[in-house]
DNA sequence: ACACTTTTGTTCGGAGTCGAACATAATTGC
DNA sequence: GCAATTATGTTCGACTCCGAACAAAAGTGT
């Protein structure tokens, strides 16, 4: 949790797969850098990869009235890009864009559809995750039906700093309200309460957690909640195999 | 749409069924009769039967702060109740709560599970739905953020329409409130305005829709969205086997 | 050093929802 | 018929967030 930054921290799904599976899906893997505000998949448009992040991190987005929208989920090494894909369906319904930029192992379609359909393996592990991303979902839906613009952010920020495995991110308000779906005003203020109480620190597009427990304390339930729900999980699949990997 | 009620309207996903695997399944398929308000699910708990709603309808609760609860999703005879486990997990992140009474068949997990794995159609089957449970649980995160009660009453009142296939049902505005996560008097003002405007009508615990499109236009894109994906996936899944069923 | 762009901070009135409390109307039980 | 219960309607002040507008500060390019 508090660890350095790995140099090549790898995608958990993929390295919860028994060896033999990870080797005869390595030739299939292309390792690439995704960009920072890069945009993986449109809404509506045909899924062409998927992706495995190893470093970076994706939000989900749903779009409303053409021209709102608002993050529904965000997806580090823990999962992957693409999950309508393990569902049968080529078409992303939401829009995917790199929140973190990273290192992701992408993998082409039919490449994924023929082994995800032989590999019991690789089917655990994705359909857990499916299992997950939908909690998360569902949980963001309730948040933002019943809590604050300062908790959402809290719960953001720390949601962020969970995948970014660093106490320092870059991110501007402005871009930090498209995803709550809220005003630069609401951003502006809620930092600055937060700043005041030395929770956390800033500077022109970049921000550092001080006090973590801090943010947890401004931050709703719904943190806790979805994070302990997926350390449950993970907890359990780890019985299949050892977490050592690579 | 506007068809009287079927007097044994069976679920789609079984129906959609090639009839091999429908005779195959049906031994174990137990119809019962819900009652409005029973809970199937409660959160955290295991699941030890998956629904097929015939024409009753189930509510997805999300539970939050302890106290707090919001519906995320509305499923009925386009669906099953006990997603998850065709993930590979056996424990609900959900409340299910019957919203609209009538018949379902029951499964146990066990036998679900078993023919699960061995019947493509039925994985096809339910693996589409659960894509469109998650795109209506994301529209409802972005619908929570964005519109007003009124909008989102509306949508949930065509929702239910869309379920029921009746233009009048069983409704107090005291639950109406629970499923929307907002007080009472929200939705006392909303209904109010709605029926001044003679949308609707109501009386003590029963509504009746007197104007779909107005009820459309009172209500937000969401509902349109939805219902949009559904149908157009539905379309897909009939190539598989024209709609005729029993 | 300077102009320009990007990012952050502040203010304003208005709309929507909140919690709380109370009033009225319809239905049920006896 | 009458009391009790359930469902609906209305009002109040407080709070949050909205859209809009403007000001200040930090970084960039030349």
């Amino acid at each position: 949790m508090a660890g350095a930054r790995h140099v090549s921290d790898p995608n958990h799904l993929l390295a919860a797969l028994p060896r033999k599976e990870y080797r005869r899906l390595l030739p299939l893997l292309e390792p690439v850098k995704l960009a920072f505000g890069e945009t993986l998949y449109e809404s509506q448009s045909r899924i062409r990869e998927v992706y495995f992040p190893n470093d970076c991190f994706v939000s989900m987005l749903t779009t409303v009235d053409e021209d709102k929208a608002a993050e529904v989920g965000l997806i580090g090494s823990e999962g992957m890009i693409g999950v309508p894909m393990a569902l049968g369906v080529a078409v992303s319904p939401f829009r995917a864009v790199v929140q973190g930029e990273g290192t992701a192992m992408r993998m082409r379609t039919a490449d994924f559809r023929r082994h995800f359909s032989t590999s019991a393996a690789l089917q655990r592990q994705v359909f857990l995750f499916t299992h997950l991303l939908m909690i998360q979902i569902a949980q963001t839906a309730a948040c933002n039906r019943f809590h604050v613009v300062t908790q959402r952010m809290a719960r953001w920020l720390l949601m962020t700093h969970d995948r970014v495995n660093s106490n320092e991110f870059r991110i501007t308000q402005e871009f930090l309200a498209l995803m709550l779906g809220v005003r630069r005003v609401g951003v502006s203020v809620a930092m600055c309460a937060l700043r005041d109480r030395k929770v956390i620190a800033y500077r022109r597009g970049t921000i550092r957690i001080l006090d973590q427990g801090g943010l947890v304390a401004a931050a709703c339930s719904c943190y806790k909640t979805v994070k302990d729900t997926y350390s449950r999980e993970q907890a359990h699949k780890g019985n299949s195999r050892p977490t050592e990997h690579r």
